[in-house]
DNA sequence: TGGGTCATGTAACCTGTTACATGATTAG
DNA sequence: CTAATCATGTAACAGGTTACATGACCCA
């Protein structure tokens, strides 16, 4: 998948390791990560594939750089991905498994934990986003087509953080619930938690 | 991670690999996958460490299995994994990367991609999770606190594929714009993407 | 002279996936 | 008799993370 990200960034336009770098650093960031060490290891796999061809490009004032181009063979995989069937899911939420073992802390240490998410919204940077969308559409203005659909992955972005807000508020609620219950058993009555649709 | 996530499970109660199978085919899975070989190569490491101990159990019309036990260096590794600052965000969402780089197909295409993802929920198996979770609860009725925390996963995940499908809505109205756009284009007029604010 | 950007990588390790391998019991 | 369930793993490979290493140029 790494591998299909940076050859649809090639297929743009030749690029250095570093460049896609920083492409990757301010567009595929917000749903993808990947370290500089493993670009470079992953562009050379694709060169050897044949995805992909490298040039060196002689640069005064700066240092040398490997310009990346992509070949046939790598224009024929960037389709054939694009057209496959079977996303893989891929669901590995790190902060749903904290969740779902948090019974083992004390409710008001789990009721500022969500509040702190809430607030810091973990999906990527609101403040960033602004200028890096900018940025990005006027470069997509060169061909409008590619910006719709650019538009839509920050269109997923900005819905996931506030289902995300959404959810920990929810969240809260149910914990302050909770936290009033434990204290009514204080005073002596039955534990039960109902469990019938609340829908949240 | 995934250690984290065993090392709860059996700090609920003493569990085989292939208990530790089942039980995360049924309750993680919506927000983590792991395979069975994985599960033993993690038992085995976290044995090392001293977070688990094992001892075979001897079965009779069954094979017989290998239980692992919390010990109290586990217990210790488990809160301060809960209680520690920095979740990655273990932000990889395939279908993004996808998205981003669909323009390159045509537009009826990815019209259709959308449609099948929004009527395939790609967050997990809708007609399944009744039934798992009324098993989940029942479990939990033990340990009433526990209950609801594993509503609050659940409900993340109720939240998600509402929000997915929304957006998916949302992105197949944005390409029969685009779809309209490129026929008006056929007549001869200019040709313009509107990045203005229609609020997601 | 010190920090930022440009530029390229290697090595070791950890985590996740795929494929393979074995074998008993039980229910249809 | 056959498929499912119970039960345990190994090996190889792919993908991701952390740490390290180097060096020139430019701006303050």
């Amino acid at each position: 998948m790494l591998k299909h990200g940076i050859l649809g960034l090639i297929s743009y336009g030749s690029l250095s390791g570093y460049e896609i770098m920083t492409v990757f650093r301010d567009s595929l960031n917000h749903f993808w990560t990947a370290q500089t060490s493993q670009i470079y290891r992953e562009l050379q796999t694709m060169e050897k594939a044949g995805w992909i061809s490298e040039t060196h490009v002689a640069q005064t004032g700066k240092p040398d750089k490997n310009v990346f181009s992509i070949t046939p063979a790598g224009r024929d995989e960037l389709l054939r991905w694009l057209r496959e069937g079977d996303l893989p899911a891929n669901t590995r939420l790190p902060f749903l498994m904290k969740t779902f073992f948090m019974g083992e802390l004390p409710v008001e240490e789990n009721i500022a934990f969500f509040r702190a998410m809430r607030d810091e919204h973990v999906f990527p940077d609101e403040g960033k986003k602004a200028s890096s969308d900018a940025e990005m559409y006027r470069k997509a203005m060169k061909d409008p087509e590619k910006a719709v659909y650019w538009k839509l992955t920050i269109a997923f972005g900005q819905m996931y953080e506030k289902m995300q807000r959404e959810w920990c508020e929810y969240c809260i609620g149910e914990l302050e619930a909770l936290q009033r219950m434990k204290s009514a058993q204080g005073q002596g009555s039955a534990v039960t938690v109902d469990i019938e649709e609340e829908e949240p």
